[in-house]
DNA sequence: GTTATTATGTGTCAATATAACACGAAAATA
DNA sequence: TATTTTCGTGTTATATTGACACATAATAAC
């Protein structure tokens, strides 16, 4: 990995906060740096010929493989005080990025936070990048020690997703193909962070009429199989434009 | 005026639309361009020690005098091809822009977008920046050509605006300390773009408890006076917090 | 000062949406 | 065969929404 700081916009980054969701948890994409107990999310600089958005998409598929993700801006972490001067000189010293791109890092940044959603089994092998040695899900109740602050761009991913849950086919892009409407609940509660009535939330999803019966169960499970079912993609799409503007 | 490339941020900038509501019409404060026949959002840099939101304060601080107008990030604009070599070639032409900044002004742009608002009225005279020769409001209905892709910031920020009327107090901000119902309706329909009905507005609006009746009539219009209003700020933050999840 | 114009303020009813709540059925495991 | 666990279902009371019409207050026109 070599960097050509002049091919870059100058102190912008990106940081991606990839979501999925497994075994009933909301996770998160992390990297492990290299010869450092400190996490960070899967991020980048910007070619300076690049569209921010594609090289958003570019750290997705570096880190994942996959490049259809669904993406969405959601904030600027802009304040002087994220720049922590001792953090560019520890990955210095600990020899993660090379002597010559030594100022490139110096540099004051400001970060453009996105938010993705993966559905969990299609990310086979996530891959870490030149400065890190892991890279693997957390849970979002349960993360390790960040760097800078990449624990508040979590956070406040997470609250846009609360927020965009009836703009944004979140549970499309979260969900395998096929799914119970009990998992589909789950899902919602761990987003809003809040129990939700199993008989009303049933009937309310139903009532949007985004879901095809497959006339299928989920087998394997220790207890009465649930019936599986799909979105209805146009019909999910249509109403998500004109928002589920009920709210839960 | 005299610029310090060096005390900036490169390749970043912001702008911001400023939002006022006048004669039943929502208003964008904008800048016509010197020796062109053009107009532009206010707009400016990031200084290298300086919070992206304070700048974006000192911005609109410089344009109209106030210095705590309500004010939210809402996108950024980051495709490559938003910078129109062009644009910069004919700032330097017209002499807008001093020969020695040349090559800070032919960087590639990125900029992040601010919505503000402010009651109208407050803004007694707004003062054009170095590169332009008057600054005043437009009607939303009826802007005048633009450069660059300041069209499509305003569109996205009206758009940011719909989605956040439930979630931020923006009446709040836009309308004078007192105001009828009617023209807290007439706010609310331009802002969506479309009619409510006016006895549903009432009782909705006044379900949430956020309005304090001041007794008084707004004289001289040539009709029933209307009465007077003012929002009870602690009861719409709270409202606002809560979410008007309803939506309208 | 009488009339016309215009926007304000108000209430009801029907339809829809929400919240609260309990029990039988299916699948696996013991 | 019994136990455990989660799934699937319906009703009722309450709250919210949308649709709708008429009298009143202020000014302007005559």
């Amino acid at each position: 990995m070599t960097f050509n700081p002049s091919e870059l916009q100058p102190g912008i980054s990106i940081d991606c906060v990839l979501f999925s969701f497994h075994n009933r948890m909301l996770k998160v994409l992390l990297l492990k740096l290299k010869n450092m107990d400190k996490w960070a999310l899967p991020g980048g600089f910007i070619t300076k010929d690049k569209d921010i958005d594609s090289e958003a998409r570019a750290v997705l598929e570096k880190r994942t493989g996959l490049n259809d993700i669904f993406l969405r801006q959601f904030y600027v972490f802009g304040d002087v005080s994220r720049n922590e001067r001792s953090h560019s000189e520890l990955l210095l010293e600990k020899g993660i990025i090379p002597r010559e791109a030594r100022s490139f890092f110096e540099q004051r940044f400001i970060t453009i936070g996105y938010y993705a959603l993966v559905e969990f089994e299609e990310v086979k092998q996530p891959k870490p990048d030149f400065a890190s040695e892991t890279c693997t899900w957390f849970s979002l109740e349960d993360l390790p020690e960040l760097i800078l602050d990449h624990e508040k761009i979590i956070t406040k991913a997470h609250e846009t997703l609360k927020l965009e849950l009836n703009y944004q086919p979140i549970g499309l892009n979260l969900l395998p193909e096929q799914f119970s409407i009990p998992e589909l609940q789950a899902l919602y509660e761990i987003i809003l962070g809040k129990k939700l009535d199993r008989r009303n939330f049933r009937r309310k999803i139903m009532g949007y009429d985004i879901l095809k019966d497959t006339r299928k169960k989920r087998k394997g499970v220790k207890h009465k199989s649930p019936l599986l079912y799909e979105f209805d993609k146009k019909k999910y799409q249509k109403a998500m434009e004109a928002g589920l503007n009920s709210g839960w």
